[in-house]
DNA sequence: CCTGTAATTGAAAATTAATTTCAAAATAAT
DNA sequence: ATTATTTTGAAATTAATTTTCAATTACAGG
C-alpha cells in the first residue's frame, strides 16, 4: 500500500509535477475500491469521509493514474465512463447486459497474451485496453 | 445489397415498428461508408446528397441497426462514439494513439473465437463488442 | 381507398459527462 | 522567506446525446 503511494510521489515528480494532499488522497481512496467506480461515486465516497475533493480534481487526477498504470477505464455505460485498478490484477473481459445492466467480469488469460502479440506487431506503446461485450445475459433473456 | 435492405425491412416489422424512408436512407447510406464513421460525418454525407433527415433521426436509428446486427459500436474518442459496418467483416481490435489519435485496425480471427467461448459460458445472447487499445503509436514515440 | 391511431419525424430544448476558466491557495526550488 | 509555477474548487462552458412536442406519416381495418 504505502509502497504503492511512494511510486505514484516518484511518478508524480519524474514528470514535473506537484505532489499535492489532493491527488494522494484520490489515489487513496482509489486503492481502498474492490469494484469498477465512476467519478459520481469516486466523489460521493471522499465526501463521506468529508474531503472536500472537487471533481473536477477527480476528473483531472484520473489520466494521470491511468498513465501512471495504477488504472484503467475498462468501459462505458449511461453514458459515462467506469474505472478499475489494475495493478496486480488479470487482464479481464466485461460482459455489459444493455438489459439491466449489469457487469460479468471475465478473468482470460489468453486475452493478455493476444494483445501483448499485437502490440509487439505495431509496435506500439501500450497503455490501457478494454474488450467490453455487450449482450442479453441469462436472467433477462428468460423474461423475454 | 438490396437483400439487405429486405432483410432490415424485415427485421424492423418484426419488432413492430414503422418502416419509413428515412431509416431506409440511413443504412443505405452506412452501407456505402467504407471506413469507421460517427454521427456528424453521416449527417454531413447525407445533407450533401440534399438529404434532408435530422441527427435526432441519426441517433434514434443506429441502436436500431445495431440490434439488427448490422453495425457496432467500435471506440470512442473525442468524446464521440464511432461506428462500423460488422457484415461479413472479420472481428479485430483498435489501437487507438492517445497522442495524434490515429486508429490502427487489426484483424483477429483469435479474438473472435475467445468471445464466442466465452459467450457459451456465460449464457450470454452476444450483440456486439469492441476490444480498444490505447496507448502510443511508433510516430509519436520517436518524436518523444 | 379513406380513416383513425399510434409511431416517427425535424427542430429546438434539455440533459449531462467532461473540460475549461479563473482567482485564490499551495508547492517547491532558490 | 520569496517567488514563479502549478493546482485547487467553484462556476461556467462545451459538446454529445436524449428528450420534448407538434406536425407528419405509416399502415391496419373497414
Amino acid at each position: 500500500m504505502e509502497n504503492l503511494i511512494e511510486e505514484f510521489r516518484i511518478f508524480i515528480k519524474k514528470k514535473g509535477l506537484k505532489y499535492t494532499p489532493e491527488r494522494e488522497e484520490i489515489l487513496r481512496e482509489i486503492l481502498e475500491v474492490e469494484d469498477h467506480f465512476d467519478v459520481e461515486s469516486l466523489y460521493l465516497r471522499l465526501k463521506n469521509k468529508n474531503s472536500k475533493i472537487s471533481k473536477a480534481s477527480i476528473y483531472r487526477t484520473l489520466p494521470i493514474l491511468i498513465e501512471a498504470g495504477f488504472i484503467q477505464e475498462v468501459y462505458k455505460q449511461g453514458g459515462h465512463s467506469f474505472y478499475e485498478v489494475t495493478l496486480n490484477k488479470a487482464p479481464h473481459l466485461h460482459f455489459i447486459c444493455i438489459s439491466c445492466g449489469r457487469v460479468d467480469e471475465v478473468i482470460d488469460k489468453e486475452l493478455n497474451f493476444l494483445i501483448k502479440k499485437h502490440e509487439k506487431d505495431k509496435k506500439y506503446k501500450l497503455l490501457t485496453y478494454h474488450l467490453e461485450i455487450f449482450g442479453i445475459c441469462p436472467d433477462c433473456r428468460e423474461v423475454k
